[in-house]
DNA sequence: CACAATTAAATTGTGCACAACTAAGAGGTA
DNA sequence: TACCTCTTAGTTGTGCACAATTTAATTGTG
């Protein structure tokens, strides 16, 4: 507890607390930090059904969507293969889901829930609640930042596709 | 471009796009998504740097702040020695900083930019100007947005501590 | 049909985040 | 002084993110 320093430059002496040039550093900086504060939360909230937040985030899409493609679970998470094959090895490992070869086209790999990972849809249940009262936040609060914080991306995700050399 | 399918569930079907059950998902996704996109802006302003994001972060600390022990540069960065002991140590090779045993407590490593390093300060000038752009937020926004993200942090950071077990 | 281009997964390699543990120095107290 | 405790870095091991490359299957075109 009690205080570390601040969460970045920004206060001390040479630059003023809202120099607009440290703005970008100081959301940025939010951000990943609200990230990982939220993976803190989700850790210890999924303790006990060994998932991790990733995962998690996985089996969510399957649970409402059911099986599919790796692509398209790539495309709900905005992950590639290069992550998602790991991941998915480590849940199948786990006995969570299953890959298999698609016959139409051999190139693609079906996931698909076990009767375990399915299962575990029911033992996640409080999982959202808990989360939600960590947060502190009501629903327009969450909804309201929620919203913002997309349109953020999407400006930069629009900044990051133009000028793409 | 284009269309993906949405950022997480709750859009389609069975659920509507406001379930209070999918806040806590679409917030903390969005977070992850926009730190992410964050990471995405900074690697392509930093590209001719050879700097990672989080190795630009340590910089700025250290160009703001001067030489410190690993341990106060951690507070600021809010990263242990596990993520940080590593990180400089790529730093170093990179020329970028030294490490050195402090002579009154040799416990301690102090970190210390060389004149590379303090170098690079120059050529990041821009950065933030770049990065602020790609937000396409003005100045309030900004701060807004900054404030918010904090005040969620905080709470997040809260109720880890509390029932910690 | 043959062949080039595209697509889906997987693999490789680098770097970060974090938990758990180790090593070694500092500081207090009997 | 000897001992116990706390602190600071570092190390180890796991998992995620992402770029670049590879493999194999599919699609499109001449």
């Amino acid at each position: 507890m009690s205080s570390q320093p601040d969460p970045l430059p920004a206060q001390s002496g040479a630059v003023t607390a809202d120099d607009p040039l440290r703005l970008d550093l100081q959301l940025c900086f939010a951000l990943h930090a609200a990230s990982r504060a939220f993976g803190g939360i989700y850790r210890r909230v999924l303790r006990d059904t060994e998932l991790t937040y990733p995962q998690y985030l996985a089996l969510l899409v399957l649970w409402e969507h059911g099986e599919m493609p790796v692509k398209q679970l790539g495309e709900f998470l905005r992950l590639d293969s290069g992550t998602l094959s790991p991941l998915l090895k480590r849940m199948q490992s786990a006995g969570l889901v299953t890959r298999e070869r698609s016959t139409h086209d051999e190139r693609s790999v079906t996931v698909r829930l076990t009767a375990e990972g399915e299962a575990l849809k029911e033992q996640a249940r409080e999982v959202p609640l808990k989360v939600i009262r960590s947060t502190g936040l009501d629903h327009k609060e969450l909804a309201d930042l929620r919203s913002q914080v997309q349109r953020l991306t999407a400006a930069l995700d629009a900044a990051l596709a133009d000028e793409e050399d």
